[in-house]
DNA sequence: ACGATTATTGATACATCGTATCGCACCATA
DNA sequence: TATGGTGCGATACGATGTATCAATAATCGT
């Protein structure tokens, strides 16, 4: 209802098209029978205010308004529904970013935390044929990429 | 290309030679200058025990005469020191287990729990390649496959 | 528009997993 | 055998996430 996010009442600037997204995620949560509050509104629109990886309690920081459990809540909540997913950082630290929707991993700077997508994934039939040859059947995998990205190469 | 090897389910058999496996590990320790201790044999054994990826507290369940802070410093040595490697499963539960020289990647069976390793991993270059198309140079990368062992397809 | 129903919230306690601290014991070697 | 550092166990702590539960608010049928 309250389309707050005109409210610069916290640090970061509103980024310009992030009210569209939030209307999007919330029509896709509405579809599947959750509801529409102002606190997940919130939780929705920090988390595509993020411009890198973030961590659950950088959310619950940037949300001083909004309980803890809440936060939590609606972050597991897109997680389930694939609105956002999880990433593994190389010292197994667990941040969380907006997914782009279908089958995909992530280029991860190790320097300045910056993302990419790596929207094909061309190794899983590499990885689905060593599989068989082991005798298993590949269901899924969960794959990471680490490096540095374009700006920080030789930093 | 990529061969599997050592598929260390185990069902029940006990693994052989432990005790040597024990010695094996004991003495890279004290070649990197850590001590001979009676708890961390313990412990080393208690890991050479499992037939198949175990969580740090089940480790401490199988150790009562061992303090918990005891069990997580050894485990925590070995995986820096290389002799045991965690393992990520599907529901994000970390575990651990003994680790086999070299690179390698982990086949996990999502009914019985087994583990088996992808010993060369010919993905890497396709994912450099990838990386590199992106503007990344990849430093490394962490991969988990998921499926049913050969035993347990059709469940 | 109203009221009933039910999802959602927020505060807080709890659970899990792992690390830091600290005094003491043990080993290595001088 | 003195001594210094490694490792020990007990325990407190920290980080991350979940369960509980009364109160609130969104949705729906009318």
């Amino acid at each position: 209802m309250i389309t707050a996010i005109d409210k610069h009442s916290g640090h970061g600037h509103p980024l310009p098209r992030s009210a569209a997204v939030v209307d999007d995620i919330v029509s896709q949560l509405t579809d599947l029978g959750y509801r529409d509050s102002e606190p997940r509104r919130l939780v929705i629109s920090a988390i595509a205010a993020q411009s890198r990886p973030f961590t659950a309690e950088e959310l619950c920081a940037s949300l001083p308004c909004v309980g803890r459990a809440t936060v939590y809540r609606g972050l597991r909540l897109l997680v389930e529904t694939g609105q956002v997913c999880r990433v593994l950082l190389e010292d197994h630290d667990l941040r969380y970013q907006l997914s782009h929707q279908g089958h995909h991993h992530h280029l991860l700077c190790g320097v300045c935390g910056a993302s990419a997508d790596l929207e094909v994934c061309h190794a899983e039939d590499i990885l689905r044929e060593a599989a068989a040859a082991a005798g298993f059947r590949m269901s899924g995998h969960w794959l990471e990429v680490y490096g540095q990205c374009g700006e920080c190469v030789g930093d």
